[in-house]
DNA sequence: CGGAATCCGCGCGGATACTG
DNA sequence: CAGTATCCGCGCGGATTCCG
C-alpha cells in the first residue's frame, strides 16, 4: 500500500478506540470536564478556574469536546456576548469517571511522591 | 536550573497535583495499566496485547509508572532473561479507575462518532 | 468578552539499530 | 528476550496580536 515513504500507522490510528481513548486521556479534558461536572460555566469562568489553561487550549479544547457531544456551546447575544458551556448526558457520564480519576490524583499524590523519593535514593547513591 | 529567560510555568508546574494529572491522562498509561488490571504480564507480552506500542514507550512509560509505585518489576535472571511486571495495590487501585475509562470509550464511541458527523455536516454544507 | 490567527520552541513518540 | 541509544519529524501548546 501507499506505506512507501511513510510508515506512521501507529496503534492511535488502526484502532478507532484508541483514538477517543487518547482524545480523552488529556489533561485538559480531564479538567474541562471536572470543572463543568458542578454546572454550566462561562468562558472565562473555565479560564480562571483551570488557571493557567492558554486561551488557544481552552478553545481548542471546548470545541473538541463540543465536536465530541462531550458539551454544548450556547451564545446569549448580550451586550458583551456570553457564552455557556454544558455537559451533555454523555459528557455527565464521562465526567463522573475522570473526577474520580483527578481525585485519586489528589488523594494518592504523596504516597505517588513517596514512592519517587524511594526509587530515587535507592540504588542512585554513590555516583 | 537554566530557567533565566524562560517564562515557561504553566499550570502543570505551578500544581504537583496537577502533574500527577498529567501523568496518569497519558494514552498508554491507561492501556499499560489496564493489561496489567488483569494479572501480571512480561515484558513482550505487554508489547504484544498493546500492539502498536513502540519498545522506546513502553519501556519508558513502565519505567515512569514503576517509579511511581503503580507497579513493580522482577527480574528473574533465567537463560533467557524473564521480567514480570506487576500493578502494587495502589496500581490496582488506579487500573479500576483507568479501566472504566476505557470501556467508556468503548462503549460510547459510536454515539461520539455520530456526534461528530453531525457537528461536521451541520453548518459546513455548501462550500 | 470570547474568541481566531500566527509564530515558534520543545519534547513526545515512531523508526531503526545495537547490546547483554 | 528485554531492553538501550540515537536520529528526527511532527504537532502540542505557550505567547502574542487582532477581530466581532
Amino acid at each position: 500500500m501507499a506505506a512507501s515513504s511513510r510508515a506512521y500507522v501507529s496503534a492511535t490510528r488502526s484502532c478507532p478506540t484508541n483514538q477517543l481513548l487518547d482524545r480523552i486521556s488529556d489533561k485538559w479534558v480531564s479538567l474541562v470536564v471536572a470543572a463543568l461536572s458542578t454546572g454550566p460555566m462561562r468562558y472565562s469562568d473555565l479560564g480562571r478556574k483551570i488557571a493557567g489553561v492558554s486561551p488557544k487550549m481552552l478553545t481548542q479544547t471546548l470545541r473538541t469536546l463540543e465536536r465530541d457531544g462531550i458539551l454544548t456551546r450556547s451564545v446569549t447575544p448580550s451586550v458583551p456576548v456570553r457564552v455557556d458551556y454544558e455537559l451533555t448526558p454523555l459528557g455527565s457520564s464521562l465526567a463522573t469517571l475522570l473526577t474520580a480519576v483527578k481525585d485519586w490524583a489528589e488523594t494518592n499524590f504523596d504516597e505517588v511522591h513517596a514512592a519517587r523519593e524511594r526509587y530515587d535514593t535507592d540504588g542512585q547513591d554513590t555516583p
